[in-house]
Formats: structure tokens, C-alpha cells, sequence
DNA sequence: CATGTGAGGTCAATATATTGACTATTCGGG
DNA sequence: CCCGAATAGTCAATATATTGACCTCACATG
């Protein structure tokens, strides 16, 4: 087959994933923060209560190290807060600002209308089940 | 339905994305290079004759000033060389070094070996249709 | 043949992500 | 009760990846 160019799963998923954040990104632009910042600040408006700093680097499978550094800027945008955790003098917990809160309300539509836009050249049936094997490749890479 | 975390699918293919590199890295650390710089290795070795930075970049889907600094490295390390292009002044020829080559060869069974057990909790029908959605989101996301 | 557009390449700034190395605290078992 | 192991967090080094700004050269159109 003359043409026909091989693309690796593995690598293919690294590009895909590449190409979300940079589709994303314009619909954050405006508002300062990047999809990663995204996705953390989805996650604590999505928790009861605040989440230490290693709950949310578990939830969201990157290092604690990173999370260290993604909290760092966005409380320096002024979007989450921590305070420190009475029952454990090591650990600290975030949460959103008022003003971090109010910035992930105003954007959800967008991201949900972006999210639900994007398979429109593949079957819902096709969508389903990347959902699906998607989450099961990540069980087995993280056992 | 309670305690199901709604894994968001855009989160779930980048988390699967930085899964796969650190699940691959181990096979190529002894060597000294990453995942993404076997991508690029890779690339080179099957293409016939050299390719130039930007062809590669285009080929790999990412910026050419991304790919500027992985060049960079790669020769660096020995296992990639350039050489200005005569028909084009502005650009340069890539290709792999004699050791770049033989790195390829070397680690071309570890890493076919490795992407053929990754699916193995998962159905053959499923890991196809996953890499045939996979190619069909970069397609639509690169229009 | 001159000029403007666009393509190839680099550099700088910044965010994301990893590992390694370290401190401080918690917690379980002797 | 105390001590070793595990957990929470930070800092540093490095790779990956993006955009913006810029230079050089190619090429088409007037």
C-alpha cells in the first residue's frame, strides 16, 4: 500500500492529545488560563470541600510535583486558595476563589459545547467506545 | 449513581497520553533518549532519503520550533545529523547518524513487543477501533 | 526584474510534565 | 514510647510543547 502512512497507536494518542489542548486553549485564552489549568480547576469545582495538593495529583494522574506547580500559579491568578489543614500539619488544602468559582461557572458551557462539537465526523457508537477503551487502557497502565 | 468519577474524555486521552510516556520511557532509558525522541528517530529511520525540520514537524504534528530543539538534541546525542539542503538554502536535511541507526534497529523489537501487549486486558476489536477514532478526531482537529 | 508573500529556521518566554533529592510530619509495630 | 516506613510538600534539572517575533530565502505576479 504505497501512501499509506502508519500512525502508531501510541503515537497517534500523543498527537491527539496534543491537538485537543491546542484546539481547546482559544476558549480559555481570554480568560488567562491554559485547558491544564482547566482541568484542575474543574476538579475542585466539582469536589465537596477542599483537596489536598497529592488528592488532586492523584485525580488528575500527574506528578505531585506538577500539581505543586499548577497550584502555585493559579493561586497566583488569583483563582484557588490554600489554607492549611488542622488535622495534618504536612498536608494543605485547595479550594476555589470566589473568583475561581465564578470563572469555571462562566466557562463550563463553552468547554461542555466545545467537548460535545467534537466527534461530529465520527458515530456516537465510535465516541462511546474510545470513551470507554481510553479508560480502560488507563486501569491498566496505572496498575 | 454514586462514586463514579465522569472521567471527562478530553481528560482522559491527555492523562493517557503522559501514561503512555512514562510506562515507555523505562524501555528506552538505558538509552539515554526519551519516548518522543524514539518518535522522531523513528520517523527518520522509515523515511527514504532525508527529511527536512519542517517535514518532520509536519509529519509529527507538532511546532517546528518544537521540532528545532529535538533536532538540536538529537544531535547532540550523536544519532541524528543534518546537512544543509543545495536546492534550498533556507533549509537543512535530517537523518539519522550511523548510531542513530543502530539505536533504531536496537530498540525497534522492545518497542514493537511493548505497544503489542498494551492492549491485552482489552478487546483486538476494541484497540482497532480505537486507533481507527484516533486517527479520524486528529483528522477532523487538523482541518 | 522587482516586490511582496509565504515558507524554513532560530531564539525567547512560558506552561506542562517527569524524576531525583530533600524536609517535615504521621503512623504503625516493637 | 520510640523508631522506621510511608506520606505531603518543595526545589532543581531537564524534556516537551506552545506562541510570538524575527531573519533569510524562494517564488509568483505584476
Amino acid at each position: 500500500m504505497p501512501g499509506t502512512t502508519e500512525r502508531d497507536l501510541i503515537v497517534g494518542v500523543i498527537q491527539l492529545a496534543n491537538l485537543l489542548t491546542r484546539r481547546l486553549a482559544p476558549i480559555f485564552e481570554k480568560s488567562k488560563i491554559t485547558p491544564q489549568q482547566w482541568a484542575v480547576l474543574s476538579v475542585l469545582g466539582e469536589s465537596e470541600g477542599a483537596l489536598s495538593l497529592a488528592g488532586l495529583a492523584r485525580k488528575l494522574l500527574v506528578s505531585k510535583q506538577n500539581m505543586t506547580g499548577m497550584v502555585a500559579r493559579l493561586e497566583q491568578l488569583g483563582l484557588a486558595e490554600r489554607e492549611a489543614d488542622p488535622a495534618d500539619l504536612r498536608s494543605s488544602k485547595v479550594q476555589l476563589s470566589r473568583r475561581g468559582r465564578a470563572l469555571v461557572d462562566k466557562l463550563r458551557p463553552s468547554y461542555d459545547e466545545w467537548v460535545r462539537t467534537l466527534g461530529k465526523d465520527v458515530s456516537q457508537r465510535d465516541m462511546q467506545s474510545l470513551t470507554r477503551t481510553v479508560d480502560r487502557l488507563i486501569s491498566e497502565l496505572e496498575a
